[in-house]
This record gives structure tokens, sequence and C-alpha cells, in this order.
DNA sequence: TGGTCCCCTGAATCTAGGG
DNA sequence: CCCCTAGATTCAGGGGACC
């Protein structure tokens, strides 16, 4: 993309920033909005000390107001300059989440999961007055209901032990040396920790995407970016997060990309007929079919068609109109005897792709 | 409370019947509002079965704004009935609850704790398009910033083998013979587990508290409440669900101490997957791995998955594959080197229970 | 009686690409 | 735009049948 700053980060109010950069640019928002305001108009963070010092006679509905105002207007221009099958990620607590909740789907955005970074190692809650505040919640959106967004599915899926991976995600605060810190005093009040980053790319980006964080801070996103082999475009207005975020990235050590590869969709290999198979002679025209089951049979056709009693069509339609299926999987459906061992079909395609290449 | 339809349902509308109560006269409102879904055409299984999903005519809306102006409606017909040191309870899903959350902040309730009900068993993700959808929220507000509201710190501590209760809540959804059926048909689509309701109503209430439900359904606030020695107020619309929950919360015999122990949850056995390492760079993508005998060798890649030639697959599987073993704990069976010296996996493992914890 | 296996189900915004 | 087809896609828990 022409004209974009990648991996810089943009000394500038957030709005201004992403009003200046090309629309439909960047293929993923990744957004830690400030959390609350305070009478001058300020936004502080959760953790900035101030919290408690609100004013008692500050108008609540004025106050929240002028909380949607701003998150309308970032997460507006956040949407002009994400590209239509870009995603955007924000980050937020009770305090604010519901405003940037309701906010996203006002703009049009849809919401595709909402996901709960549960902390191992959370602040207790020293007055006993409440339950300890041991999450924070994550939304992630598309721009559209109909946008094909990026979900790298099977690297989730790997990074759980091969199990789905759910919208709870247990992980630890940012702690230890991975906190920066400046003279021993800490840069950032919020600094999330990089595991939550990490996730958040390899889920939805592949590697030389564009990931644009507007409030970019000490500069987390764009440190795992880097490692990740993504691009970063950051946004902050105070120098002295800038200073700590460029010192902090150069330090990264991008991954090999060897490394950095994942668990492949299967949608994205080549496809492969059926009739290929039976073209080579890899499954023979007149090899009989089963289900795991032994339930159902059918005799392979010359063509790589299936006939079953009367009825004839591919391996995926049989596979439905035998089980009463609205669909079916047909390289999995379907089995062939071997030595008295099932073999499904999809073991026959492997050895296909591994004996004449995938292309 | 004179006047108060004390453990009875009333067939209305909700809005209706709480406008007919006496303001400030409940201690207590859980609420579990229709979420406003959003579903296409038929969801199926990878085996075939249809989804049984909410179609129901109580959860269409048009629009967002038609929805809130519900909220809004329910909201503050339920503010005017609490009492000042009440609170109230919402439970949502992201369809829904980022509307809720910004009503009752703009209704003026504060928010206490946004708690999150991770499900053990969720539905998964058949098509994996996203996250599984593992959780909902609840919303726990009291009715002003300095209201004195009910928290029995204590007996949460005590709940929770005397660690102070979390904001997430891992529970079971609501099975088996908890299930009301009609013929074998669950009565409602969307019965809430009654240890849910367990320990909201003894977090936030008192024996003899008055809690409200508003949507009642098929009357889990009722049960529970009855079984705890609190008073419900049940409001519902559909007479099929007042039917049922009535014979349900007449065979409710109030809780002895020794059926309360049996309710307590249990702590949920946490499972590390190998990605988690991955994700906190205690093992880094790029690592090659070896057994004790040094004679296969893999590669860690970013999403937890190893590669060795041209296999790539779980730690477990590729363990497995590599000795020809029908299984395999890649936990124990893949080391890394370190300093000449092999170090399971396992013992990684530990060192990541040990510094972020277990739970 | 016990163990094993199969089946069923749960608040779900649930496909992708070519013609 | 619609239509059609290939084919990718599930976890935990409870209950009942069967050996």
């Amino acid at each position: 993309m022409a004209g974009l700053p990648l991996d810089r980060i943009i000394e500038d109010d957030c709005i201004a920033a992403m009003e200046a950069l090309p629309a439909k640019s960047v293929d993923m928002i990744f957004a830690d909005p400030p959390y609350n305001l305070q009478l001058g108009g300020d936004l502080y963070r959760p953790e900035g000390g101030r919290v408690d010092a609100v004013d008692d006679a500050w108008d609540k509905f004025d106050d929240f107001s002028t909380y949607d105002r701003f998150t309308r207007r970032w997460l507006a221009a956040a949407r002009r300059i994400l590209k239509d099958d870009g995603t955007i990620w924000v980050i937020g607590s009770y305090h604010n989440i519901f405003r940037v909740g309701a906010s996203l789907q006002d703009l049009g955005f849809w919401v595709l999961n909402d996901i709960v970074w549960r902390k191992a190692n959370p602040m207790p809650n020293f007055k006993g007055t409440r339950f300890t505040n041991a999450h924070e919640t994550m939304i992630w959106c598309s721009k559209s209901e109909d946008a094909r967004y990026t979900f790298n599915y099977q690297a989730m899926k790997a990074l759980n032990e091969d199990i789905q991976m759910r919208s709870d995600w247990v992980l630890p605060i940012c702690t230890g040396g991975e906190r920066v810190k400046v003279d021993g005093i800490k840069a950032h009040p919020t600094q999330k920790p990089e595991a939550l980053l990490y996730r958040v790319l390899l889920a939805c980006t592949e590697p030389g995407a564009v990931v644009l964080d507007p409030f970019f801070g000490t500069g987390t996103t764009g440190a795992v970016a880097k490692m990740l082999g993504r691009h970063y475009i950051g946004i902050e207005r105070e120098p002295r997060y800038i200073r700590v975020a460029k010192e902090r990235i150069a330090k990264v050590q991008p991954m090999t990309d060897e490394a950095m590869a994942t668990m492949q969709s299967k949608r994205a290999q080549p496809r492969i007929p059926f009739g290929a198979l039976v073209e080579t002679g890899m499954v023979k025209a007149g090899t009989m079919l089963t289900d795991l089951s032994r339930r159902y049979r059918a005799a392979v056709r010359a063509d790589g068609s299936l006939s079953m009693a009367d009825d004839k069509g591919s391996i995926h339609q049989l596979g439905a109109r035998a089980q009463g299926a609205p669909s079916c999987n047909g390289w999995t459906f379907w089995h062939i005897e071997n030595a008295g061992k099932l073999v499904p079909l999809d073991t026959m395609r492997q050895q296909y792709r591994a004996e004449y290449g995938t292309a």
C-alpha cells in the first residue's frame, strides 16, 4: 500500500492522524482506548490514580455522552481506514466497554465475538466490597455482516492443543521483564501483555498484514507485530511513550518464516476431484465404498461418480442422501475396505497429494 | 412489605406489571431479557444434525433502536421499584449486553462488576468461523454510586475455598435432570442453571429478601429463591411458561446446610495447552525439540504446533507419528536442550503453573 | 453390576467460490 | 445479483443400550 507510514509511530491525536491516512488501507486495528473522562475533558486510564477523585457535581449522563462522542469519532475514523474485509479489536473494562460496544454496533460494525481476557493473576479486591475484577473484555468486529474476514481457525486450534479456541482466554497480566520501566518505574499504567496481542494477531492477520493501533502507548502491538512479521502503524500523542516504544520495538527480533508458519486451513489446499483418484487407478472403478458404521454401500463408477441402488451422484451427494442429511463431506464419509480395515477416501486423497503434488 | 405479591407469578407484560408495583419495594432484581439474536438460516452440525436455535417471537426486534427503547423502558420501571440500597443483575450476550450496559449507566445505575459466566460445556462453533462463544455476561449494579448495597463477601469467599470470588465464574450449562421438559421437549430454550442464580442470590441478598424477576420464564430465579429462603416475584407473559414454573417451584424443598455444600462448585481443573508456553515466550517459536534418545527432532511453530520434515501437528500427534504409536504424551516425550541437558516440556509446564497460577 | 459405546444436545448473529 | 456445488466443520456431559 503506497503512502502508508509502515512500521512507524505517528505523534498526533489519533483522530486527526487516522483522518490523514488513506481509506480502506489497513488490515486490522487493535485499540486500547482510554476508559473514562474527567471534567477537564482529558481522558485518563483506569489505573491512573485519579479515578476516585471525581467531582460530585458532575452529571453522569453528560459525562457519558461526552465519552460517547469521543468514542464515535475515533471509531468512525478507524472505520474509514479499515479495509472492507479487515477487523477491529477494542479492549476495555466495564467502565467503558458497553459504550464502546454499542457505538461499534451503531456504526455498522458486526460483532464477531466478545473475548474475555481472564487474568491469571489479577489485583485482589482489597476492601472486600465486590467480586475481584479479574478480567477485561475485547470486542472483535468485522466491518459488515457479510465481510470475509480473516480467522486462522486451525492456528487457534493448534494453539489450544487441538481444541477449538474459546471466547475466554486465560493469560497472565504483564509483569516481570516484559513490563517496560523507566528508572524503575513502569512506563505506562496499562501495558498489555504481549501474549494477548500475539493471539489476536495470529488469529486475525496473515504475515505482511498492516496492523494499526491508534492508542499505541508503549507499543505492545508494534512489538508483537514485528515479532510475527506483520507491519504496524502506531499513533500516540505522548512523546514519552513514543520514545519508550521505539526503543522497545528496536530490540525485537522477528521470528523466522519457518517458525512463523501455522496450521493451514484445509480450504486453502488445492482441490482434488475424486475422479482424479479413479483416473490414476488409485481407486478402481467398481470398488465398493461404505461408511464407518457399514450402514451404506455404494459402487465407484468410471467417471468418479457413485451408484447406490438406483441413485447416482458425487461422493458428497450420495453421502448426504444416504444419511438424509443436508450435506456431507464424501471424503471423510466414504471408506474403502482394505484387509478388514476401513480407510477413508480422505487418506487416499492425501496419498494422491503426496504422490502427484498439490498443484 | 405490604401489598407485594410475594412468591407469586404475575401474568403480564413486565413493564406494565412493574409499573403497578409500589416504588422502592424490592431488594434485588434479576433479569434475563431477550438477547435479540440475529440468526440467519438453519445451522447444521458436522454430523448432520440441525441446531435447535432460539427462534421464538419474543426474541425478535426490528433493529437496535427498537431494542434500546424496550431496554430503557423496562430498566426504568425496574429502577423505580428497586429499593435505594438494592441491586440489579442483567444477563446477556454480545448481541445485547452492550446496549443493556449503556442503558443501565444512562439511567444512573452504578456498575459494581461485570461477571463472566464461563460455560464449562458450551456449544462448539460448528463451522470453524469464530471463537467458540463460551460465555455470557452479567452486569451487577447498585442504584447509585453511594448506595449501601448487600454483598456477602465472606459467603462468596467460603464458596470459593477461601479465595476471593472473582468476576469470572465457571459453571456448567443447564442440562440433565435440572432442565425442565414437557413431553420430553425442553420447556424453555434459554433456561439458566440454578447454580448461577444460587451464587447471585447468596452474594447479594439476605434470607427473607424480595427478589424480582421480570422475565421469569420457567422460574429458575423462583426455584432458587425458595430453596435459599428468599421471596420471589415473577413476571411472565407466556402462560405455558408460568404453568411449568409453578409446578417446578412447588416441588422445591428449602435447602438444608448439607444440601448447600453440594451446590458448591468444583474448581475447574486447569488445562495448560502447549501453545500457552509459546504465547508467553516461555518456549520460543523456532525452538528445536527432541526426544530423550535424540532420535527425532521437531521445530516449534508460532501456533504451538510442531513441524518435522513435511509433517505438522500437535506435540502429541507428532510424538505419536514419530514413534508409529497410536498415542503419545507430548509433554513427557519432547525435550528442550538446555546447556547440554534435555529438559522435558512437562518441566516447562510446571514452571508456567508456578509462575502464572493454575486457576 | 460394571464398563463401553453410541447418541443426543446446548441463547449461534457459523462457508467459499465459480458460473 | 442469484444459484449451485464442493466440501469443511464439534466439545463436554448426560443418558441409555448393550455386552
